[in-house]
DNA sequence: CACAAGATACGATTGCATTCGTATATAACT
DNA sequence: AGTTATATACGAATGCAATCGTATCTTGTG
């Protein structure tokens, strides 16, 4: 029954790599270890590891027709986010996204973003 | 230099403890173990445990005067969401805190949620 | 006072996340 | 073919989260 990867939530380390895939499409460990290692220096047989785990959990897929394995996403970036910010408000905003969302916005937020916001709010209520 | 508790982010066993604190106040381990145990089936000397690690990492006060030490949040419900809510964001929507709001955002928002909203945009923009 | 009830402290276990070294296999190159 | 480069697989170490059993301390009560 129990629909697999659905509930299953990435790690710091794994969702580093997804953001990765997700942007650059799928990848190789070593295209994936050469854009994490610009900003973080994580080694190359640590990114190949968490990749093997990812895939164990079925957080990726990957196409083994080439020797160097290449890597995708399970699930889309959009799918994702809406996984862990459920999971989020689930635990911190006793289940409400509207709290959630009202605690997101403050005085940083900018003109733009609030009509981009509003503009999506009067698409909803269609 | 570094503010302590600012950056400390509660696992999601310590979440739970902390929603108990600010729901019902400043409480001893029994009282919060009463709370936890009507859903969960937690002995009580892990909450105990828990609350002492809290305690290490300031993310609970606690009061000694009397022989049941009682504990309160370190910082409020509001304060924790934003932080959790910013860690999200960098973590999965590129820092954009707008992007992560229209995500929550969906069909089952209701109208009055809609509008709680909207009042809020409102007033963000004065 | 002695004892039972109930509190904290401490130590140990388990499991998972993260990391990386080493072994081994495969492909490419001279 | 033999050597080098590069890939995966495997195993192990470390550290933290979470759990609980047991020891010890304190306090109220008979």
């Amino acid at each position: 029954m129990a629909r697999d990867n659905i509930n299953i939530k990435p790690t710091e380390a794994e969702l580093t790599l997804l953001n990765v895939l997700w942007k650059v499409g799928p990848a190789t460990v070593r295209q994936v270890h050469d854009v994490v290692s610009k900003t973080q220096k994580t080694g190359y047989t640590t990114v190949l590891k968490i990749l093997q785990i990812m895939h164990e959990k079925t957080l990726v897929i990957r196409d083994e027709s080439n020797r160097a394995h290449v890597y995708a996403p399970a699930n889309s970036e959009t799918f994702t986010q809406s996984s862990l910010l459920k999971d989020l408000a689930s635990k911190a905003f006793g289940g409400s996204t509207s709290k959630l969302v009202m605690r997101a916005l403050d005085e940083s937020t900018s003109k733009e973003e609030i009509a981009d916001i509003r503009q999506l709010l009067n698409d909803l209520e269609k």
